[in-house]
DNA sequence: TATTTAATTGAGGAAGCGCTCAATTAACCC
DNA sequence: GGGTTAATTGAGCGCTTCCTCAATTAAATA
């Protein structure tokens, strides 16, 4: 028995009130339930979308792309940011890899757009962490 | 003049059906509006709250107490995630950080539970990545 | 008060990230 | 086709992140 697990067992013998087995055996029956919530593939996905967005170009690039509610160039985009223009083209990959962003040419010209995923999570992020 | 601005005034003579220098004005005054949305704090706010989540071990761990709806042990957390204890403890502590976590004593115990916010992401966030 | 135990803190190192530079691809124009 | 330009790709490198280990703090109990 692992030390997190005897420290646990001690934990829940010592905060629940009457000190029956039973109950200790119940509990640890619920955290086993509440585990369920950590479904690898389910985990997977959110992850790659937050590791996509936490970053101060891709943010920042999928910021513009959702004002401007429409395609940008990529030349567009260039000028607004202060990286590289191999660093812009980069995080768009990585954007539209992670399903946050559509590209697609137009000539010599490359455009891309938020996705509707995109819209919506950054809409959402707008509404939960201003209220705090 | 920069390389990104040139190639921008290109594109914009090259896009524009009629090519009056007014017009490549007027987008660029357009493209200059969208980039009000690239207010810094608020970037950097949002970027705070995104890096905490964009990690494997603090998403869990945040899951599990949004799961719970009510205080978790550390002791109960540890149980629940393959890392070290230390890692668990620095992991709580940058959420609390974030906001996204409270902390409180219980003797020798200490319990946290998510945030209101956290509640709220991460309830937005499933319904946003699951309808992709 | 001395011990034991829960949890945190800090140091250090491996791994991953994000940038720039240089080379390449792709579209357009002569 | 040759040249120019927009954008992407890959290599390389510095910085950050996230873990573990060891030391420390804080609470409870003998």
């Amino acid at each position: 028995m692992s030390t997190a697990t005897r420290r646990l067992h001690r934990y829940l013998e010592d905060e629940l009130e009457d000190c029956r087995p039973e109950d200790v055996e119940d509990r640890i029956e619920d955290l086993d339930t509440l585990e369920t919530v950590l479904s690898a593939d389910r985990i997977q996905t959110d992850l790659d979308v937050l590791a996509a967005l936490a970053n101060e170009t891709r943010y920042k690039l999928l910021r513009l792309l959702v004002a401007a509610e429409g395609d940008l160039c990529v030349c567009e985009l260039n000028a607004m940011v202060s990286v590289s223009e191999s660093a812009v083209s980069h995080a768009l990959s990585d954007l539209t890899e992670a399903g946050l962003a559509d590209r697609h040419k137009d000539g010599r010209w490359r455009k891309y757009r938020a996705s509707n995923g995109a819209v919506a999570l950054l809409t959402l992020l707008d509404g939960v962490v201003e209220d705090e």
